[in-house]
DNA sequence: ACTCTAAGTTTGTCGGACAAACTCTGCGAT
DNA sequence: ATCGCAGAGTTTGTCCGACAAACTTAGAGT
């Protein structure tokens, strides 16, 4: 690498539309003209303003929707967005797509933040946020016979303790994590033979915090994470060893299929 | 597709052309077809082989620019990027510009997640990791007199370190708070008068983790962010006792005076 | 063998046009 | 007076075509 040293011109880089525009949005928000729920001027209008088109303004707003910042609806406006909202982590999902993050490391990423998270929801959640917990906890324990369901509380637990951890930024950590984990935990979830085991330890977890019992908390979530990272090296072991590869291309680079659409097909290229 | 009409009552929601080709763009992917570093086929080819125009194509994959996935060079290509690049992370800069998440929030998650990743390094640091990290020290012991080159070697320091610990989720992770951190350590830079106190905890870090001392490198990470976070804490309260206010608004928004006819005046109510 | 020009490819930006989706207003019926 | 519904108006979504800028590559010239 080292391109550092590119001396001869001091190359000048100039700026790009997008950096521009992005820059100048930033701006805005800074200087409290924008914040979380103003509504954007309307595209024609928000690019007059900062001098581009209208072509160039929508991507960079297409940018920023894919970084959750804004959100458009038709006939509507464009809205700046809680960073909290579900577009949060979609980056780690690429990273996995990508296979540049094992699973193995997630585990241990969440063993590291987890049983910490715990225990600052012991020592902070409120009333509310405990409630909330026990009926993710209730509902875990009357879907043992629907596992999709069942998981769907567990991870809500999940998210809970991270909300009463009161810290937004474990928070989005967090909510990044269980986005990538997503689909791992459904590719486990036919591994998952005790339901009552894996409600046992959760519902104690959720005891302790209710309890306010710190340590114990953090204790609990480890040996939860423990016990699902066994499953998750059950089953990466057994792919391993089947190697099985039922992948089904969607669509070849290497050939020219086109999607049919209601316009009349266009001429396709020699 | 054929979703001309829609049944009443269950609302379809046609999926739009954002999501579509982001949908088979990583189907490509999923299929082996794309990896990182692959080149993708010249908007005009993909925009075909998609059967969208080349501006939606483009939208979608500034959408993933700014996640960081891609890279476009104009007239060499658009390729595939490993997703450590310096693009992860931008989602937590603007949660701070939004005033979503306090520089404190990151510190306590700081506290959570670098002490624990100092002790993996510890553990698995080798020695072109170590090789580094001393070089990152020198540095730092030479720049005394000139801060800001104090605080990149620092910063380098923290980011082999976050590399030693040979998990590539924790070190996206900590990446993204480095990213959103490094406009509050700009902020700060001025309240360490002490550069050698700083200088020596930093080197005790690098020492017991060049030792293999996992145990001991934690506590010392530790140490040296309380301290950090209490330098936060007198700027933070300098700055709350000033009400220091001295934003110059970039551009305004309310520029538009030609709507004379209908003012939208939306309130948005809660 | 080297340099520089030229052509070709690819992304960047622009402008306009129309469709789709939504909000809001106002009219009419109950 | 209230409710429902159609229409107008606004805003985003998608498409098309064109040109400029930046880079790669190949070839001509020295």
């Amino acid at each position: 690498m080292a391109t550092s040293h590119s001396v001869p011109g001091e190359t000048v880089k100039r700026e790009t539309v997008m950096e521009t525009v992005s820059r100048r949005i930033e701006g805005l928000i800074r200087c409290g003209e924008l914040r979380v729920g103003s509504r954007l001027p309307s595209e024609p209008k928000l690019a007059a303003m900062l001098g581009v088109s209208r072509s160039s303004l929508r991507e960079v707003l297409k940018g920023l929707m894919f970084l959750g910042l804004i959100k458009a609806r038709p006939g509507y406006g464009t809205y700046i967005q809680s960073s909290l909202g579900r577009a949060v982590g979609k980056q780690f999902q690429w990273m996995l797509l990508l296979q540049e993050v094992k699973y193995l490391e997630l585990f241990e990423l969440r063993k590291i933040l987890e049983p910490d998270v715990a225990a600052l929801a012991a020592r902070r959640a409120t009333k509310e946020d405990i409630v909330r917990m026990d009926a993710a906890v209730r509902g875990m324990k009357a879907s043992f016979d629907r596992p999709e369901q069942y998981m769907a509380f567990e991870m809500s637990l999940h998210e809970e303790l991270a909300q009463a951890s009161k810290n937004v930024a474990v928070e989005a950590m967090l909510r990044m994590m269980y986005g990538a984990l997503a689909e791992g935990r459904r590719r486990t979830l036919y591994l998952i033979e005790n339901f009552a085991g894996n409600f046992r330890r959760h519902e104690r977890i959720f005891r302790l915090v209710a309890k306010r019992d710190a340590a114990g908390a953090r204790k609990a979530v480890l040996e939860d994470l423990e016990y699902a990272e066994g499953l998750l090296r059950q089953d990466l072991e057994i792919r391993d060893s089947l190697r099985m590869k039922l992948n089904k291309p969607e669509l070849e680079l290497s050939a020219g299929k086109t999607i049919e659409k209601k316009r009349p097909a266009r001429a396709t290229k020699p």
